[in-house]
DNA sequence: CGTCGGCATGTGCACGGTCACAATTGTGAG
DNA sequence: CTCACAATTGTGACCGTGCACATGCCGACG
């Protein structure tokens, strides 16, 4: 008893229109909630669009439109941040009715990062979040003269249109922390110096020393894992000249507690250990990981808001207000033994 | 001296063909590598290309095709499992020529598993990988008759189009390795029930205590996270009942050894602790953690391989060798103390 | 020398929506 | 009853690309 027109191929508007005894604009209309629709008419149409289990074709729509509803996202393979800031981005832009569209860099160097921005454009994608916001990301995107929008997470806005995230407040407040404690030989682990959160994040760290008067050891850059932070540690425990150390992510920080332990130190008494991002594991570290919390969910939410109202308005980005990150104390942190 | 023809919008394959002096058809045979194409025109028509950023039109091109070279990717927000396969999933794909969508599930109710795949589809993927397994989501996907092939991650193929990982294989190598250390008391953390790979797990687990003819205990049902590790640890202390768990994944051990910590147990010493996945972390645990390591990467290509083999040959997707998983032993392991 | 076949290229339409505009119907005031 | 005007619906073109088919060209072969 079904009344199925269409052959092998999904059916069309105009289908829908055939069995409704209407036009096919007139399903048009309906699909896009056009006002001027008799109410009768309308649950005619949505009646057949149920039986027929009809669903709008993207491509056409895209095509007449000339408007994809695709956002790309470009992400880095890496072991960094939270995946939490990712599912938010796709969920916020999901509840706008866009789509999102990945590409990853499996490596940082150039022709990688032009390869997955081809990638993206090729696909007309309306915008693009950056997530993995290294310096070569922005220099690849003024050089292949991006036309579209694009929004970055995590960084302190070096363009106009960034999402900018105190991060060097979320430095200076662990960093701040750890000389409140009493500690005077503080070493920082950073990011990959190309990162310019990395950056931002040692900045805030060389900016509280400076201000503490605190005599500042020079920063040692990492790549984000825990295998560096372990090895890392194995060197610098050599020599015990210092008491603290203040990571930029929580992987490292983890890798440091190991070296630390395989040297037979007694945490927090004899190191202190600061990380950075508040992994849902880090409060299951021991000791619990003093870190510096983001709310990743909502920075991806405001991407999302932030790219989509450029895109619809056509009004530029604008920043908002940045996000403040808040240090949660737990068990790694204490005062100097001595 | 640009000789831009377009005015506001995107050059078409019609532009690129007026310029050089040919028809359209010549142009889209340029584009799809066309074998017949006189070598001076092929030369001619890139050269325009080249001058005008020609880029051919995503959605134009998927629905004259009726393809859309688009492959839906359902993923669970939830801490669950390294992001590696997401990442490799995605490599595959876009070196295939594919386009990789993402659609989240935020919660794992039924409801949410639609709109998840009502999402996918409206976007005429052509294929849907499915990275959280569990079993609602094969509900919808059988009571929403989805039409396209899918293919899912880490389950013991509930359905003929699965990829199949030997999961059990894997929880009975954790769970021979602490009985050939002498345990006879062994907890089983397992994941949430409706999960196919949590259940798997926890199949494989009661298996080897079956053959090896030591006394099981009820596994305790878990959710992934390293906070229900931990509440289940302080839990399970109160009566130390047993000398070994074995956790389903890596982040749930982690929270385990949190609580063995605050009751101030000795490790190994006084608990062996086997989790699973390996995720880089688990190597910088303390002590680095007995883990069940899995090939994600290899994992998210064969699943992508098996799903293009079947979207362009139309041979159905057939199982091939299910992936052995690796015993890694580190630290968090011993025979238990007397 | 005519015809056949393969290569290179052109012509027109289809894909499934949306848009601009025209046409039709309905409604209330004068 | 008629007209102005709004509400509702229909008509045809168009978005950019690929496909089926037609065409022109050239060399080979009987």
């Amino acid at each position: 008893m079904t009344i199925d027109l269409p052959k092998g191929r999904a059916p069309s508007i105009r289908d829908v229109a055939r069995l409704a005894g209407v036009s096919h604009q007139t399903v048009s209309r309906v699909l896009n909630d056009h006002p001027s629709i008799r109410e009768s008419t309308k649950a005619k149409v949505l009646q057949v669009m149920e039986d027929l289990q009809y669903r709008p074709n993207r491509a056409a729509r895209a095509l007449s439109r000339g408007r994809s509803r695709t956002i790309g996202l470009l992400s880095a393979e890496s072991a960094y941040g939270p995946a939490s800031s990712i599912a938010a981005i796709q969920d916020a832009a999901q509840e706008a009715g866009y789509y999102v569209n990945t590409a990853n860099l499996t490596t940082v160097d150039t022709e990688s990062i032009e390869a997955a921005l081809e990638h993206l454009m090729n696909q007309s994608v309306e915008g693009i979040v950056v997530i993995a916001p290294q310096v070569r990301v922005f220099d690849a995107l003024e050089q292949l003269s991006i036309d579209v929008p694009f929004v970055t997470l995590q960084s302190t806005g070096r363009l106009d249109n960034s999402l900018s995230v105190d991060q060097m407040t979320g430095a200076r407040q662990a960093t701040r922390h750890l000389i409140d404690l009493g500690h005077r030989s503080i070493y920082h682990l950073a990011g990959p110096q190309d990162w310019i959160e990395a950056e931002a994040r040692m900045r805030g760290f060389l900016d509280e020393m400076w201000e503490m008067d605190v005599p500042t050891m020079a920063p040692i850059l990492g790549d984000w894992t825990a295998d560096f932070g372990y090895r890392a540690g194995r060197e610098l425990l050599r020599r015990r000249d210092f008491t603290a150390i203040f990571a930029s992510n929580d992987q490292m920080a983890l890798g440091f507690m190991h070296a630390c332990r395989e040297e037979g130190l007694d945490l927090p008494r004899d190191m202190s250990i600061v990380g950075y991002d508040d992994i849902p594991e880090a409060a299951h570290f021991w000791p619990p990981l003093t870190t510096v919390r983001q709310d990743f969910a909502e920075l991806g939410r405001r991407c999302i808001a932030l790219l989509l109202s450029n895109l619809n308005g056509g009004v530029p980005i604008e920043r908002s207000d940045p996000i403040v990150p808040e240090l949660i104390v737990r068990g790694s942190t204490a005062p100097p033994a001595f």
